[in-house]
DNA sequence: ACTCTGGCCTGTGGGC
DNA sequence: TGCCCACAGGCCAGAG
């Protein structure tokens, strides 16, 4: 499942093979992966042809290109495409006559380009998706309320796509404030799982994450949020940064590949994951202190937790 | 205003 | 063999 790192993998092979090229024409094969785009498919065509993209940037798991009317740059861009993988989708540059995937939804071709090399790039860019809970949009620009860069990024415009504006910055994010998430946790009234997965809280963390990070955390999904305090919240937010840095770096070994491509953590990381998926197999901090203590898993919030009994007691105050 | 549930989707795999 | 159901899960609309 595509989470930040892989996300933001996407994104450096987009802004790589994608930024300063013109997008000349779509093709929609699935109307159904526009759902967001209220304005209809023939909308969509007609405002994402005959634009450049400018800039490729991220919040969270949205993705965005910045786009300017082809041979007219302005100084402040009005409209990005946007684009969410959710479960399933991924970003492939190919060439047209490449053969064309199963789950293809939307084709965009772009401007002829070279590498440094002079090497000739591939000329399309497609979305594919299987299961639809993605999709592409496109969505109008707005000034960043706190003047920050609107996310990740190389343009460092203080611009946020309306349709993203409620999704908070992420910790990768240098505008991302722990002081601020901090204080909006203790607000919440809900268990701790709940809140890391509210992408209006912190983004960027997905299921597979979030237990990952519990984990290193040493804390339980379901405690409440008002009880934690300064030092729980750095020890979980240093849990998020640090996976999220390691599986970044192991999704980077294709950075350098013209396939810009997602298959979540399943691809390079998977072997890397202490708890997500590994239910009846050792807790191998437990193991290290010579303790054999088996991970479990839980059904919670209509989705699986794992964890590990003894490291992630349950609170006897336990929140869902 | 905040919290929480259900629905959107398709493919896979286990049980009968 | 074939059918049915559970499961995978990010996001959003709408209910509470």
């Amino acid at each position: 499942m595509p989470e930040l790192p892989e996300v933001e993998v996407v994104r450096r092979g987009l802004a790589r093979w994608v930024t300063g090229r013109t997008i000349e024409s779509v093709r929609v094969l699935d109307a159904r992966s526009l759902r967001r785009h209220v304005a209809g498919v023939e909308d969509f065509m007609g405002t994402v042809a005959g634009s450049r993209v400018r800039d490729v940037v991220r919040r969270g798991k949205f993705l965005w290109m910045i786009l300017e009317e082809s041979g007219h740059p302005e100084p402040l861009p009005r409209v990005a495409l946007m684009a969410h993988l959710g479960m399933s989708g991924q970003l492939l540059i190919e060439e047209p006559e490449a053969p064309p995937e199963k789950h293809l939804r939307v084709r965009l071709q772009l401007s002829a380009a070279t590498d440094e090399d002079g090497v000739n790039l591939p000329t399309e860019l497609r979305f594919v998706d299987q299961r639809i809970f993605g999709g592409m949009f496109v969505a109008e620009l707005e000034p960043t309320p706190d003047g920050q860069p609107g996310g990740l990024g190389d343009g460092l415009l203080p611009l946020i796509p309306h349709q993203a504006g409620h999704i908070a910055r992420d910790p990768l994010d240098p505008a991302f404030s722990g002081e601020d998430f901090h204080v909006r946790l203790r607000a919440r009234r809900t268990g701790f799982k709940r809140a890391l997965l509210d992408q209006g809280l912190i983004s960027g963390i997905g299921n597979i994450y979030a237990d990952e990070a519990l984990w290193a955390a040493r804390m339980h999904y379901a405690r409440p949020t008002d009880t934690m305090r300064r030092p729980d919240t750095e020890r979980i937010l240093d849990a998020v940064t640090s996976v999220m840095s390691r599986a970044l770096a192991a999704g980077g070994t294709s950075f350098d590949s013209l396939y810009v491509n997602v298959n979540g953590s399943s691809g390079y990381f998977a072997r890397e994951l202490e708890a997500y998926g590994r239910a009846g197999q050792p807790c191998r901090r437990c193991a290290a202190a010579g303790r054999h203590t088996l991970l479990r898993r839980e059904s919670f919030m209509g989705r699986s937790s794992f964890l590990c009994p003894w490291c992630q007691p349950r609170p006897r105050n336990a929140r869902l």
